[in-house]
Order: structure tokens, then sequence, then C-alpha cells
DNA sequence: AATATGTTCAACCGCATTTCA
DNA sequence: CTGAAATGCGGTTGAACATAT
């Protein structure tokens, strides 16, 4: 069934390079760049496979990678994208600058997954582990509902990453109709990179622009609820990008309409719609001043993602999904108790942290503030990133 | 000092996805 | 359009090192 292992070619090294090898990938990239894994072996003079000088040089030989302990920023950044986006490593490293995936995931697996079981919460579910000791007043049905909120975060961010995928593409090919333009698209995860490529201009982060939308409209939801969040549970949930959206912005855009995303929770009686129509000015200019106006405006097909199914909160399907935003919040209040636990780790006063479990969510006297901070702090690291983070 | 046990992390493996001829 | 090759990704392994007994 599988590939047979681009290794198994008979006098092929494996096991930990030498600092030899090391010197020849580095000055065989240095010099050449790496156009194909596979050939670059024996260009380079190594007795490797092209996997293994890949991941030599993507995990450890690469300029840009820092390494050695983990600041306290990061390990928050890991703890709550983990919550949303579970072990997609290579997203979450796409928020931490110099990171590689390999290096976060050991982390995440050695220290983080620990620290989380230790203060009795499941390091998969991001739930604590009594949840079913909790579900006569709604704590099971809260982290449902974040469960729930972060698989529908997580297939917005995937349909993104094919939106921008193609219009980079489309960016790409025109630059080789423009010629000499002067600007290079940015660099993506999945292209290789090559040295001495001038930089490219960062573009914004569009998960942001995404987490920023579901922000408000979870904001919005509540205002008009009393703090309560109402219709969360989208059992047919779609997610619409439309081309043909009618041009919404005005002051010379023109064309230049932004995707209208939608999500529409099908199940509901009322209809929950979030929309992003061209909230932000989103048009990298090229160096000539030029709008980029290809940014997902292009042709990009109608595309409807049907996640139907996908959804497993039950529990709110049958409880008519309303649910106490503090619940929700209790989530938080976990990530903040460990974050807490692991600075009495750093303050090597160990112990404390699991006598707190009854103050994770605070009082809950605000729920409203609570989400929003939930929310916000998401927000704060996405926004931390990189622009040119080249998270798809 | 010797041995057992635990921890860390670089590297490997194999599957999934993307690219290309 | 199709199938093979290339690449990306996440899970797992195992050697090296640290700590406990």
């Amino acid at each position: 069934m599988g590939r047979s292992p681009c290794c198994d070619k008979v006098g092929l090294k494996k096991g930990p390079w030498t600092p030899e090898e090391d010197q020849k990938l580095l000055a065989y990239i240095e010099e050449h760049g790496h156009g194909s894994w596979r050939a670059l072996p024996s260009k380079a003079g190594l007795q490797r496979c092209g996997k293994s000088c890949r991941l030599r040089w993507t995990n450890y030989l690469r300029p840009d990678i820092k390494r050695g302990k983990f600041s306290l920023q990061e390990e928050q950044t890991i703890i709550q994208l983990h919550a949303l986006l579970g072990n997609r490593w290579s997203a979450i490293a796409t928020h931490l600058p110099k990171r590689t995936d390999n290096e976060i995931k050991n982390y995440w697996n050695t220290h983080l997954k620990k620290r989380l079981a230790k203060m009795g919460i499941d390091p998969v579910t991001h739930k604590p582990k009594n949840d079913a000791l909790l579900s006569s007043d709604g704590q099971s049905k809260s982290a449902a509902n974040l469960s729930h909120m972060a698989q529908w975060e997580s297939a917005r961010l995937e349909a993104e990453a094919r939106l921008v995928r193609e219009s980079k593409l489309r960016s790409h090919s025109l630059q080789h109709q423009l010629g000499n333009s002067g600007f290079a698209s940015s660099s993506s995860a999945s292209s290789p990179p090559v040295l001495n490529k001038p930089e490219a201009p960062p573009l914004p982060s569009r998960s942001l622009d995404v987490l920023k939308a579901l922000n408000v409209g979870w904001l919005r939801s509540n205002e008009g609820n009393g703090g309560i969040v109402t219709d969360l549970e989208s059992p047919t949930s779609t997610l619409t990008f439309s081309e043909n959206a009618p041009p919404l912005l005005t002051g010379g855009l023109g064309e230049n309409t932004m995707p209208m995303i939608e999500f529409v929770g099908t199940s509901g009686s009322s209809e929950r719609v979030v929309k992003e129509e061209g909230e932000q000015e989103y048009l990298p200019e090229y160096k000539d001043g030029t709008e980029n106006s290809l940014s997902f405006t292009s042709s990009l097909h109608d595309m409807t993602i049907s996640m139907e199914g996908t959804w497993t909160s039950e529990s709110l399907r049958t409880s008519g999904a309303h649910v106490p935003v503090g619940d929700v919040i209790a989530e938080e209040g976990f990530t903040n108790l460990l974050l807490n636990a692991n600075s009495d780790d750093r303050s090597l006063s160990e112990g404390g942290g699991e006598s707190n479990n009854g103050e994770a969510s605070g009082n809950g006297s605000d729920f409203y503030e609570d989400n929003k901070n939930y929310w916000n702090s998401i927000l704060n690291l996405v926004n931390s990133s990189p622009s040119d983070s080249p998270i798809f």
C-alpha cells in the first residue's frame, strides 16, 4: 500500500547527523538553495535521502530557527492554539516565529501535555477531566460549545487556506505577466525558502480577519441576548465564499470587493450569519502602485463547504443551544490556570496548582467580559504573529 | 559506584496531499 | 485525465542524558 521508505536505498545513512554532514548541507543550500530535495543529497555529496536532508534543514539548520527554552508567551500561544486547532502543529508553528512544528510538538508532548494532565485537564479536549461531574450545571455543554466553535473555526481556517493558496497562485501568475513589477508574492509554507530571494511585502494575516469576524458576530450575539449566547450550534453549517458578491465597498475600491463569508447555521430558528464584507482594507499594493486586486476577488469559484455531520455537540442540539457563556469561559480559566501553574513551575513552587481548580472560571459573574477576553486573547496572539506568517 | 528509571528531542516512518509529466 | 513523484505533516521511536534508588 504505502510507498516504500525513501531511505531504503542501500548505502544511505540514517540516524543522527554529523557536523560534517551539516556543513555539507548548509554549504550546498547557501550556494544553490534547494530545488529538489531528492536530487540534493547526491549534489551535496551526502549519503542521505532527500527527506532526511529536508528534515534536517527545516528542523535544525535553517538560520531562522530559535532554539532553547520556550517563553511564557510562546507557551500561552501553544496552549491556546492547541485548544483551537488540535494537533495541527504546522498551523500552530506559523504563529510562533522561528519555532518548528517538530519542536512545538515535542514541547507539547513532553511539557505542556503533562502539565495539563497534572491540572486535571484533558490535554486533548482541553476540558476538565471530571467533566461528567459537572454536566449537571452546564459545564459539559459549554465545553462542547467551545469545541464546536473550535471545529467551526478550524474548518474556516482550512477554507481560507484554500482561498489564500489560490490567490497566491494567481498573484504569482500575474507576476509573470507583469514581468519586472518589482513585486514578489510572499512565500508560503509550501514554497521552498529559496535563498537570496528578495523579501516580499508581508500580507496581512487573513486568519485574523476571520477571527475578528467571529469575534464580532459572537459579541453582537451576546449584546442581543443580555450576555447569553444563542444558537451557536450549527449541525449543518455552510461556509460560502462568493466572488459575485456585490461590490459593497465604496471609495474607489471598485471591483476590489472582499469575499463575502457567510456562516449560516441552518438548524436554528434564527439564522445566524456572520459576514465579512470588506470590513478591512486588505489591498496590498504592488510597488508600482497597482493594487493587488487579485487577492480574494478574482475568479474564485463559489465555494460552499458543507460541514454537515461534523458537529458533535449533541448536548447543545438537545438543549436548544442556549448556553451560558460563562461556562465557555471555563476553558479560558483552565488555560489560565495552567499558565499560572506554569509560572509556579518556573518559580519552583510546585504543588500549588491543583487546589485552584475551583477558581478556574473566576466568580463567573461577568460572562460577557470573560468571553470577550477569551477571544481577545486569541486575537492578540494571532495579531502578534508576523504578518507574513506562512500559515497557509 | 552501579543500576534502574525517567525525560528529552532529533530523526524516522508512513500516510495524505500536492505537483507534474 | 491519470499515475507517479515530491513534499508536507503528525505520530512514534530510540539514543543520549538526567535523576533516583
